[in-house]
DNA sequence: CACTGGTTATAACACTCGTGATAGTGTATC
DNA sequence: GATACACTATCACGAGTGTTATAACCAGTG
């Protein structure tokens, strides 16, 4: 009941989420986070004890569960459907903020685990990859494709977005996503 | 005076290229770059009167060129042969630095303008993802690629390889790179 | 020898960082 | 009204940030 009861702290989660797509983790401060997400910075560690860490996590699996969610409702129409909706998702994201913002799970994604273990937000960030990767690669497989070149297909798609995302963001341009997207439709459609 | 421009200054530039491709660049500080490079903390704002921004700016503009005159050489062998080289590249940065390190130009380009304007490094990374595309570009249309169908495969090109890279860390494994290997291998063996 | 000029060492400035401690607020139930 | 408890405000700490200033070194030249 924490969370439906408490709107401050699904803002923050999805503050945080929006702010470390735009700055990356470590230059995110919690000061910061909570000016973003309307919250004060006492609420921070009442909802979130373990600190940023924990912030930072929960706004990784959010960030990835909302793309999740969004890519399995349009794959129901298909894999090219279901692709289309995934690069419109991106395009909106970093065109819409005038470059500055993009995706969470990648800037979490490039930043060095600090000490010998696999921090938990990192692994929030692969476990995201994956399933984005996993909802692609059954749909095509449910529209005919090879079982093993699905999966690959899948992982370029995901791969080739994300790069094109940061792309985008240091040409100040969407040229590289609109460039992208033409490649992998023509791949998804003979695919499936 | 045992190579042209002192030696010290290259070690910086060299590892603050290195070290943001790990942490990003907010989070490499300039005493870090500094010991990193076996450099004293003076001496990096002797050469680089200009402070952070330079060096940040001079270490994009470094491995961009780096990779651009690497992946030159080998695409001289056909565009394949320059493809498995970069994949190559990439994959060795990732796997023996037991995925902690990346790319520079990628970490660059996932951080947020400060200001109203674009800052100089981000500027870098946009040159260097336009140079690596454009030697691709040439490279494909070179081997009968049809022009159009060349630029969007090399922006996937380069795309799918900076998404990999990330991928690859947050999992702790190479295997999105290999896949993107095969997908884009095929590509571009049928293009040419 | 002194002197010069490129390089480095040290200290300090005014911040911001993540995180705790403590006290204060509000509201809801008894 | 009073008590309990979820929430917030405030302050403090030690460490780290980018940067500048100033002093010390240490080569080579006159």
């Amino acid at each position: 009941m924490t969370k439906q009861g408490t709107p401050s702290r699904e803002r923050i989660v999805s503050g945080t989420a929006d702010l470390i797509s735009r700055r990356g983790l470590n230059a995110a401060s919690i000061r910061a986070l909570a000016k973003h997400a309307n919250a004060p910075l006492g609420s921070t560690y009442h909802y979130f004890p373990d600190g940023k860490r924990q912030v930072a996590t929960e706004a990784v699996e959010y960030a990835g569960a909302r793309v999740a969610h969004l890519l399995g409702e349009r794959l129901e129409a298909g894999p090219v459907e279901g692709l289309r909706a995934f690069l419109e998702l991106w395009r909106d994201i970093v065109v819409k903020s005038d470059f500055r913002a993009g995706c969470s799970v990648l800037a979490v994604s490039v930043e060095e685990p600090t000490g010998d273990d696999v921090p938990p937000e990192l692994a929030a960030a692969a476990a995201a990859f994956e399933e984005w990767e996993r909802l692609l690669t059954e749909s095509l497989r449910e529209h005919g494709a090879d079982p093993e070149a699905a999966a690959e297909l899948a992982t370029l798609i995901v791969a080739s977005v994300e790069g094109a995302v940061a792309m985008c963001r240091a040409k100040r341009s969407a040229e590289p996503l609109d460039r992208v997207a033409r490649r992998l439709e023509a791949l998804t459609a003979a695919a499936g």
